[in-house]
DNA sequence: TATAAAAATTGGTCTAGACAACTATACTTA
DNA sequence: TAAGTATAGTTGTCTAGACCAATTTTTATA
């Protein structure tokens, strides 16, 4: 249950235990929880530790508290959307389509003025530039260009970008990715788009180009894509 | 400053204090603020009640904090992004454009099966169907169609759907708008988008319905809009 | 029985500490 | 000089309460 000598926060302890009586089922969208005190006396623990437990389920949807009446647990949260932040992999499994991918380009180049700008690193400075086709069930989905500032991430190969990039990045190196954002548009698909996605040229498509950030700001990734709007749907929970 | 007898959080005056100073530029992004315990020893108040105020700014983006080194200042929001959840005259003054609106069909209908069912309510039960036309600098920017429950939004008329739906939803009706979800895809304008919004047919358009609920889930609203691409761009930050 | 008042219950705010974990700096030592 | 060591400063976790605010339940009263 809680162990109260491990390393482990309690408060972290107590919100992995809640979580997992949601997923479950133990606990229901609408159901009632105890109340705090009753988890801080079973457990013989502060009723403010509680207290940041149940914070931190409600800022993630998880839970919503009513003054005098109790907390409680949310509807079910989006099949995917939400937090985000997921790699196109977790996306696809997300959804139910099994991810592939097929590099189509590895290289390193001189960093456009945009993209510069975008890594916070001098243009003309060397970056990653790596050209994918994304597949989920073997049909094409997406388009996808990363660049990467060779300076800050170095040792990218190939194989590694085969294998899992953002497993390297937070792995390996052991960079945290903290926050990113995104920027959706509209388009019709251009000759290059149609022919790698396998669409007609005119047919509709969505941009979305995610800046990615580490804690402290500093920006890792820059990430341009082109989906098929026919195949794919951007979706996303905002709490007011 | 701080009033420690006022009936308004003490956590929640020292957010807007320090929000106050982030975007009057005494505080810039990437400064340190003082430590915690010269919060707490300046106002006299306690330090878990700085940490709550801090925690909040830090979930808000605002501030991040680095365990052994101190609490900073993060990078600017985006202009508009983030928590999102604006109406669309809030989301069209961050951009810098001066919102309008042009009401072109006010009724109550009953409800079609898929409105109905993200409504929460039997299918036929009269919904209000608000038709606009929403212009940024007097040109028009989205065809926007809002559905809302007659039973839970009553006596809405023609003139508030003109002043502000969300005034008096949250205002004089007293409800408290707490999330919502949006999906968003691309497509084409059609026939009737095209008209409405000064675009050739086949001209790209992005399909934003959003849904919104109140804290204990309750569906209050359901919009489809159709975004001119090339005037509209979705943004959003988030969080890991 | 119906209504009003009181009590109990629940989350919201706040205190005044304690010690742990991590970082940076100054100092000591080989 | 270089490496290790103490020290101070910072955020992270936690306690054991207190009182407030909103809601629900119980009790008293008409």
């Amino acid at each position: 249950m809680i162990n109260k000598n491990s390393p482990i926060p309690i408060y972290y302890q107590l919100e992995e235990l809640i979580k997992d009586q949601i997923e479950k089922g133990d606990l229901k969208p609408g159901d009632a929880l105890p109340p705090e005190r009753e988890y801080a006396e079973t457990y013989q623990i502060s009723r403010m530790t509680v207290r940041q437990a149940f914070t931190k389920l409600v800022n993630d949807g998880y839970l919503y508290r009513l003054q005098g009446k109790g907390t409680f647990v949310a509807e079910r949260k989006v099949e995917q959307g939400l937090q985000g932040l997921t790699s196109f992999t977790e996306d696809m499994r997300a959804r139910g389509l099994e991810p592939g991918s097929q590099l189509i380009n590895f290289e390193v180049i001189p960093a456009p003025v945009r993209i510069a700008k975008s890594l916070a690193i001098d243009e003309g400075s060397p970056v990653y530039e790596i050209k994918r086709i994304r597949l989920a069930d073997q049909v094409p989905m997406a388009l996808e260009t990363t660049y990467i500032s060779v300076d800050k991430v170095k040792g990218l190969t190939k194989e590694i970008v085969n294998r899992s990039l953002y497993e390297y990045i937070e792995g390996t190196l052991g960079f945290r990715i903290d926050h990113a954002r995104q920027i959706i548009e509209s388009s019709v698909a251009n000759q290059i788009e149609s022919e790698f996605l396998s669409i007609k040229e005119g047919a509709p498509i969505m941009l979305i180009q995610r800046n990615t950030y580490l804690e402290d700001e500093t920006p890792i990734e820059v990430v341009k894509s082109s989906y098929r709007a026919d195949r794919y749907k951007f979706m996303i929970d905002m709490k007011r």
